[in-house]
DNA sequence: ATAAAAATGTGCGTTTATCGCACAAACCGA
DNA sequence: TCGGTTTGTGCGATAAACGCACATTTTTAT
């Protein structure tokens, strides 16, 4: 464990004024973001300034904003591991074969983000998810299939702390039976969601990797209409598990 | 001008650590990271340690990597700007009208950075450009055409100070030459750039915004014979330019 | 247009966190 | 197994950061 000694608490610090900065706040004040962080407002301001120095943010009048710069961020994570070489062209081959987007996410602490996704024509688009968005683990295909062969201490503990919100009515929050779910999920090696997340939306996911060692998991959803053939989910499935093979191999470090 | 009361010098420290994992390090050690920043080996191991308690650095023995919790920074990016939602579909949608994969990248000092790109069908894929790539400015048409449509201070500043490497055989080094090329392309409102940047390789880009307030640049690229035909390039060229104007209201801020 | 409220800039004394060195311990490579 | 390299660690010194209060600027409301 690493002990406070270890920890720089001024880089900390300005780690979260940089992650005040996301989906839902792109244009914050000083005052916005020491609302969000809690700091002092000096601190806040010499943090932001710090950024702004370092070219990460932009200052248009009292209002700061993230700079594309932060992408070559998650350019050191997606290139360093030949993403745009193996891994994007895997998952468009896969995608445009089975003639669905397919998406791949990996774990993140309670929430699961997206990594790469795979493009197809004229596919519908639902919430807009890119890069770096983040999608809650339990009432998601991708997030019950990720914790299905998640380690158990992983498994258990997102089980209990993840946020169990209400997205639909539809929605399983009965923790019990969302570990009944993932369970499920771990033993059939694919997670099915039907209405659980997005109004009117299912989902089909499968793991990368093997069970108590999960690398990420694919996955498609599309209007529950179309999940309703079981022959057609099975097809699905069967396209995703090849999928999940074939980038097994590209994931694992 | 941001005083240097005003600079945090530890998160400064902070953000070099976390810079020095990249598309060529992605697996580090202290003293490698100490080597890369130039920092005392204690500072280092604080400040990556601080990196690894808030997941966005993992340790395995004494090598450090990113996580994918990396990519949520770039999502505050891309997710609040709504590029799920507007900015890729777009770029999709003329992709596959166009039968070539098109990218959108920005300035970001004295380089560009990929920020979205379409898919398209069996498309060979060259360099292996991800999200957060960065590319550099004077040998290539997406950096072209960005600094033809550039302010002249931004212009004239990558003209001089931006590297003028050389990456083939015919890539153009002497900064007088590349001056006039990148001011023929704020002429012609596009770049061109045949076997400049990569090896065989030709690319055509169109800036997106208007002279003097460049937004970004969309382009494409592939083998230079592909580019030889004028009325296939004018072709290219005309859908690249309405791909920019579909774009640009989505860019503006 | 004006006044009040809110936000920001700034200086600076105080405080705390960070620095950085040296030695011990652990790890790696030959 | 041993030597070289790297890392862990403690801790006194110091620099950086803190944080408060007041001045200034900006924004909002009337």
């Amino acid at each position: 464990m690493i002990g406070d000694k270890d920890i720089s608490l001024t880089f900390a610090k300005g780690m979260a004024v940089l992650k005040a900065f996301d989906a839902a706040r792109t244009h914050l004040s000083i005052a916005d973001i020491a609302g969000v962080t809690g700091y002092d407002r000096a601190i806040v301001r010499r943090l932001v300034l710090t950024l702004v120095h370092l070219g990460y943010v932009r200052q248009s009048g009292r209002v700061f904003s993230l700079t594309p710069r932060v992408l070559v961020l998650a350019g050191g994570f997606l290139q360093g591991r030949g993403y745009g070489k193996n891994v994007q062209p895997t998952l468009s081959a896969h995608s445009r074969h089975l003639e669905e987007a397919i998406s791949l996410a990996m774990l993140d602490g309670l929430e699961a983000v997206y990594v790469a996704h795979g493009d197809v024509e004229d596919r519908p688009v639902s919430i807009g998810f890119t890069i770096g968005s983040r999608i809650p683990l339990l009432p998601t295909a991708i997030g019950r299939a990720l914790l299905g062969f998640a380690s158990d201490d992983i498994r258990d503990g997102a089980l209990s702390e993840a946020p169990a919100e209400q997205f639909t009515a539809d929605t399983i929050t009965d923790r019990a039976a969302i570990a009944e779910a993932v369970a499920a999920s771990g033993r059939q090696g694919f997670a099915l969601v039907d209405n659980e997340f997005e109004p009117g939306v299912a989902a089909l996911a499968v793991p990368v990797g093997r069970p108590g060692n999960v690398l990420a998991a694919v996955g498609i959803s599309g209007p529950r209409e179309a999940f309703s053939a079981p022959e057609h989910v099975e097809r699905a499935r069967r396209a995703l598990a090849g999928c999940a093979s074939a980038l097994e191999p590209l994931l694992a470090d």
